[in-house]
DNA sequence: TTGAAAGCGGTACCAC
DNA sequence: GTGGTACCGCTTTCAA
């Protein structure tokens, strides 16, 4: 019933523990008859190595911890199924934590994850603009779909300011004059970003429609009301570029239900492109990011840097494109 | 830059590690005063406990496997997310493994788990048919949305029959008479309990109706595609009862591209009322079962089975309610 | 090629 | 009340 341990393997084999281990990991000179008898035996056993006594020697336990806001979030959900796939490939696990965008808890988490002896952490860290915050992490960490300005940080991320801009030169471009762009009350790599490239857009379009530019914040719950309230306090748009998805679809909700058209009179465009933007009405224009791309390429980088490897690059840049449907 | 053990608090303070394990952790006979200055030591220093090393002593190292298909499906997003605040709340963390409803993929992650360490599993077992596959537990696990006929397993899942039954018995109600169900190729319990509650509830309604039951098999994919092959070798519905709201969409999506109209002509009804289920077009009518509870409720009760107390009921069910919507 | 023994960071038993 | 020490399962010198 107890667990088999490498000892039950030796006395079963009338051999010593340390050649029992060096046959089980290929390692010194041991009989090639030996190392065959032991694995056998093992395996006949039942025999599974303890992880825990590995680790406390200083070897890696093949755990990822994973810290991100929220893991139904559609974006973060493909970009954990991302990671969780690499790490498999690698025999890793991922320890998920979530943060809820609360600085607090990313702490506790940070402190929490190491103590139970993660190898390395991928982290979507609440606030990218003090990079002393990532003081607390001892283990190899990467980044993920936020940037630090001053730091070297390992990161994997999305080139937001490029999405902001091809988002907002589409509504533009498809006649759209009185443009107005919802993002949530956080100073965080993508806000930053998308709302540069939507001035950017603005801009480079006309001196008009640069003036005209208007950042409302919101949580995402409220981004519809937020949106009808600056309507009906005389401010007037035909296009809204959304944070996300998630407030792209609030906002598309509660102007229809107040009666107004989507894209007809008000276009909208989100961001993230998650799976859902395909079934809803009207099907949503979206700035689309592969999600699986940020999960695997930070997770593969972590994993190689967990084992000495070289790290040729310290970030990777995604470039997202638009996919245009329906809603603006 | 080495960790702080507990070995540098004893030295620090010309005390043996044992009276400083002990103040650490409150046992046994220690000097309120020793006591005090122990803890505050170890607090200057940064120490941390390692966990492996206690997990090595026979403790529990705070780590709960989860083993679900696939948590980008948000059904099990909400689950994983209940999961992961109930342990939070006990100081334990989670291990996510997807396993793609692959059996092997499952047998590897029962046996990686525990190499891991992991001081129980949380699993929605790819197959729940054969209590068998869970023989290579060894550590306490709760099922989670699934149920075994012949066991006594602990377990925390939803009334399928009854979900399947009010679905159906609504869309009679509301004057359909043609009612298909498409549902996975899978044998498990969700696919068992929905198929029988979609015919119960034919049968109760009439005779007739009882002989026009009509099961389609389908990946979630391939839902939309299966319905339509259907409506063309000759086969008729007014009504489909989907196995969830992924296939739902998929199927509304394909109908309404064929220029049929959702649910004038054909009505539809998901199950697991997804966040998106209200974005959708048309919104979607779908069986509501409250994912959160599913999560929080096995969590508790694995923690309560690993630290050793009294489980009083070893089943939980949910009783699901329809929230009907726009689709049928 | 193989074995004995130290040690990783703790816990707990047993003396003192 | 405190300290010494064996031990958890495994790796890794160092001798034999």
């Amino acid at each position: 019933m107890a667990r088999i341990t490498i000892k039950d393997v030796a006395k079963s084999l009338e051999l010593s523990v340390s050649t029992v281990s060096r046959a089980l990991n290929d390692k010194g000179d041991v009989d090639e008859k030996t190392r065959e008898k032991v694995k056998n035996r093992a395996r006949e056993l039942g025999y599974t190595p303890n992880m825990m006594a590995k680790a406390l020697k200083g070897k890696t336990l093949g755990l990822l911890g994973v810290i991100i806001d929220d893991n139904t979030n559609p974006f973060y959900a493909e970009v954990v199924k991302g990671m969780e796939r690499e790490a498999k490939k690698h025999e890793f696990h991922l320890l998920l934590v979530n943060t809820a965008a609360d600085y607090e808890e990313q702490v506790f988490a940070i402190e929490f994850l190491q103590n139970k002896g993660v190898d390395g952490i991928l982290i979507a860290p609440v606030d990218d603009t003090k990079p002393v915050e990532m003081d607390g992490i001892k283990v190899p960490f990467v980044i993920v779909g936020r940037h630090f300005e001053k730091s070297d940080f390992c990161e994997v991320y999305n080139d937001e300011e490029l999405g902001g801009y091809i988002a907002t030169r589409h509504l533009l471009e498809s006649g759209r004059s009185n443009i107005i762009t919802v993002q949530p009350d956080m100073n965080i790599f993508p806000t930053r970003g998308r709302s540069l490239g939507y001035r950017k857009a603005l801009q480079e379009y006309s001196a008009e429609s640069a003036n005209s530019a208007i950042e409302l914040k919101s949580s995402p719950e409220n981004a519809g009301k937020v949106v009808l309230e600056y309507l009906e306090s005389s401010g007037t748009c035909d296009a809204v570029f959304a944070y996300n998805d998630m407030y792209a679809l609030e906002i598309i909700a509660l102007l229809r239900s107040k009666g107004m058209r989507v894209p007809e009179e008000i276009a909208v465009v989100g961001y993230d492109d998650i799976p859902y933007s395909v079934y809803v009405c009207p099907t949503l224009t979206s700035v689309a990011l592969d999600k699986d791309w940020l999960g695997r390429t930070s997770t593969e980088m972590l994993i190689k840097m967990i084992k000495g490897k070289k790290i040729r690059e310290k970030r990777y840049v995604q470039k997202p494109v638009l996919r245009v449907r329906d809603s603006g």
